[in-house]
DNA sequence: ACCTGAACACCGTTCAAGT
DNA sequence: ACCTGAACACCGTTCAAGT
């Protein structure tokens, strides 16, 4: 007979938060947010249902972290580049996100129905305020431009969505009025920081 | 016996739409939006879950119909009257809006998720079209603000929903930066077009 | 036309048990 | 620690039947 070394009751990681949060954006592809269900995820996974339950608290707790993994597909070197103006790094941003959001129907409601405050999220929002301070904007107003620019975002995708329509003309001239409305904030402006 | 008249066959209108609606509502109201089922809004009316069926098709036609019910209980007096200037009634209708949104969590989503083609969500945008009109906006200038506007209001309560935070200043601050975005498209400005 | 009881096919979640 | 089968308390919706 082998050794008897202390073997551990049962497989110790045949599974991790992230093969469930796969499966969940592989669900929300491919049926849609309604079809996001506990079961299904654990079918998907090939688990069963109420083994989530080991890893996540509840349902809400899932669909948090399927909003942060969604999030986590979006990224912009564009942005992150101050060499360009602030505006077009904004409509890069802007782009990019709502496309993601668009080619995931329903992916709006559950950013809007989460906290976003995961790693993800942050750095999103981090790049941002990077963005609005380069365009002159002070901490405390690069701040609340963040915020309205999350706000934008959210509320346009989401009005498309149920609308079902793509109005990519009304949502850039909708973000150019909102820029429009931050010039005067902007106590320094500069164009190219890099320059100066 | 009685005359042998020809009774109709049951009972003829004991129920209708707007008593499905005001259980729906008082559900809304008192125990929250994810609490708003067919059930429960059969069993608050009276009656069995499956009745409500001769009404509506589906449960989205019900909160289609709570959507509208929602809206219908914002009158703006204000906001109909020119002699003020225009931003003053967009501020108005803004708050009276937010306001009621926020009494009534999870009705944002409920809005977010229905389109607003309803006779009150109607009247509420056209009200919205004088304002801007007055404001001197061309016509699809002014469209196309209302539906900024609608976004706005939206996103911002749906986000303030979700982190629990009421946050007047910064709904205000992204309001006015909007209004300062959109005051270039005036092509005709006219504060009072009453005195004209 | 309008309402009912009963059923169907689902949910999220919990519990006791097994490794 | 991790996973399972079984169950509980719900859903929305449909169907056949009654008035």
């Amino acid at each position: 007979m082998t050794e008897a070394r202390p073997v551990r009751p049962g497989p110790r990681r045949t599974l991790s938060e992230q093969v469930i949060l796969d499966a969940a954006l592989a669900l929300l592809a491919e049926l849609g947010a309604d079809r996001v269900t506990i079961r299904g995820i654990a079918a998907r996974a090939g688990i069963a249902p109420n083994a989530v339950y080991t890893y996540f608290p509840d349902k809400a707790a899932v669909l948090h972290g399927l909003a942060e993994q969604l999030l986590g597909r979006v990224h912009d070197k564009q942005a992150a580049d101050s060499a360009l103006p602030w505006r077009d790094r904004v409509h890069t941003v802007a782009r990019d996100l709502r496309n993601e959001l668009l080619a995931h129907p329903g992916s709006v409601h559950l950013l809007l129905g989460n906290s976003l405050d995961g790693q993800n999220a942050r750095a999103i929002g981090a790049a941002m305020l990077v963005i609005l301070a380069d365009a002159g904007l002070a901490p405390d107003a690069a701040a609340r431009a963040a915020h309205l620019f999350n706000v934008y975002l959210l509320g346009s995708v989401a009005l498309e969505t149920t609308d079902q329509v793509r109005a990519t003309d009304q949502f850039l001239w909708g973000l150019d009025r909102l820029l429009d409305g931050l010039v005067p904030c902007a106590v320094t402006p500069r164009d190219h920081p890099g320059s100066g």
